[in-house]
DNA sequence: CTGTTAGCGCTTTCAA
DNA sequence: TTGAAAGCGCTAACAG
């Protein structure tokens, strides 16, 4: 069914019946209708190769994605998707799995799908080869979750946000709290998360050594629990997302630590299933769906203005600490027991 | 960068210069590597809206999915992006919220883009009004999760899974064993685990007509929560998915109960995170990620062979019991105390 | 307001 | 083995 059928069948010529699907003010209300009635009784469809070839824009937004595991970007892909619909574009998702290989990869298959631009989550911003190939390919694109000066970006202030986290725990009455975070390699985002929480620490006259980085996925439950098991234990984790934050939860268990009573887990990130747990995961929420329509929207309107998106444009969305039930304050009698540890 | 222009600068024709990438074999070995490292040195990369045009293939995926926000689908995705990348294709994935009308528009919206095929997860198969298009547009698609014998279909005997499910819970000592589902309407899985369990309860002798029908994702726990606060309350409850099962542990807490001491609960769809959580879930396990990958490979080979895809092409995959930790023999007090209520 | 026409970049006969 | 040339379906000057 192409554009010529309905030409010919309603009389016209094949600019008419383009004209009417794309410029129907140029267009009498007559034909217009005739042919629109036409077309429909065809079927008819424009083809968006045909279209994309002429006008050389395809109407097709590339994402890359760490993955779609975890609920984070699971949910910011559905903010992208429903913004990207909206505004007239389809999405074309490649996951990265956090490699850079992968991601050079995925920039690669993306510029050669004809994208007319791109949203991206990168592992580092400041090392990314394909965000190198993107600026040389002049391709429009925004960076979502990453933080960095040199480039268009819709964030949350991580680093801002841990601060505050540590000086609410310490209120508290948490003196000894551990980071428990990703591979740090992988992720700005979790090296943020790192200075936000070295600060926090600092800020709160608290030794800042704390650190767990728990690499792999697998036995992250268990390395966890073994931080839990010996004297001196911390009180409080503060997990760099929440899967961590899930992760520890069960580690706690597997310690035979209660929680939030025995042990207080924060996690980062607000994914939604976290509000269903028991107990509701304490977090740092961001606007994960917002992320991904924010980014959407200001890639479109860019496209729409013919213009690059300048780091200028970034945004910072607001952050918010959901309070949930897996923090609280320490039992002063555990904080008495842990104290005498010290001690020995 | 034009395919003409490698060709200029290669001092062959255009036509060679294709047949490089498209027909290697019919290219003298220098002129194939002449033209490969010029093509590489000027960054060509082929005009995929032009190839698609001109082929009348797009080697694009459309992907039609109820959410994200589920994880289920989510990890399906996962595995249909990986198993389509791997097969040279992209894919153009659109939810539809559960909604029928959206069901449309998502098909609508993938036919106006040009997919060679594509991978659905559709309400209900029997009253699809976008299945009926996609056959009168004889575009080959498969189901996933879906089960039809008029389609093609990659899922598991939910029904089955249910049955045997009912049984266990029975053969543990479980009496009072309550159905926790979706919306029945929105869902031909649902209603075939609704099946399945009826069936189970009918073998095992127990009375069926237990069963919570939980619109509202929203108050789901509160829902589900009142129906444990009653005398005679089950022992037992079997959760169409996964989502509803961490929903039904979050009811038990509300009522003061502890799972799975006071309390069984079990889902359906063994999503990864399950895994991680305290206590780990109890479900039936189907495999999400092979789902997609399955489903786009029986696709991706329907679309090379030129045929269209059969019903009797249709692939059952197997599911597992995970055990988990939420499901339990009911307790021999509570037992008696049930037994008890139900005297008065 | 409408038609004619050229051509987007590529693949694929057909000839050489 | 290679090249010439047509044409996929559409849009955008340009002319009328």
């Amino acid at each position: 069914m192409s554009i010529q059928e309905v030409a010919k069948q309603a009389g016209v010529s094949s600019a008419t019946v383009s004209r009417v699907f794309n410029l129907p003010d140029k267009v009498t209300e007559a034909t217009r209708e005739r042919v629109k009635r036409i077309a429909k009784a065809l079927g008819y469809m424009p083809n968006a190769s045909a279209r994309a070839l002429r006008t050389q824009r395809s109407r097709v937004l590339g994402v890359v994605l760490p993955t779609l595991l975890n609920p984070v970007f699971a949910e910011c892909l559905d903010g992208i998707a429903s913004a990207a619909t909206a505004a007239g574009y389809a999405i074309l998702p490649v996951t990265t799995d956090y490699q850079l290989a992968q991601e050079d990869q995925a920039v690669n298959l993306l510029l050669a799908g004809n994208v007319d631009g791109m949203i991206l989550v990168v592992s580092n911003p400041s090392t990314s080869r394909a965000l190198k190939r993107l600026q040389a390919a002049k391709l429009p694109y925004v960076l979502a979750y990453n933080r960095h000066t040199a480039h268009p970006c819709v964030s949350v202030d991580s680093q801002a946000a841990v601060v505050a986290l540590v000086a609410y725990l310490a209120q508290l009455g948490h003196r000894r709290i551990t980071l428990v975070t990703g591979q740090l390699a992988a992720s700005d985002r979790a090296q943020q998360r790192l200075r936000g929480f070295k600060k926090g620490m600092m800020a709160a006259g608290l030794k800042t050594s704390d650190l767990l980085e728990v690499p792999f996925v697998k036995s992250a439950a268990q390395d966890i629990s073994k931080l839990l098991l010996i004297k001196g234990r911390p009180t409080a984790l503060v997990c760099s997302n929440d899967l961590l934050a899930i992760r520890s939860i069960r580690a706690a268990h597997l310690a035979g630590l209660s929680v939030p009573n025995d042990l207080s887990v924060v996690g980062f990130d607000g994914i939604s299933i976290g509000e269903d747990l028991t107990p509701i995961l304490s977090t740092i929420t961001q606007p994960n769906a917002e992320m991904g329509r924010r980014a959407t929207g200001l890639l479109v309107q860019a496209l729409a203005g013919g213009k690059p998106l300048k780091p200028s444009s970034s945004l910072t969305l607001e952050h918010a600490f959901r309070e949930g039930e897996s923090c609280a304050r320490p039992a002063p009698i555990l904080m008495e027991i842990l104290k005498s540890h010290k001690k020995i």
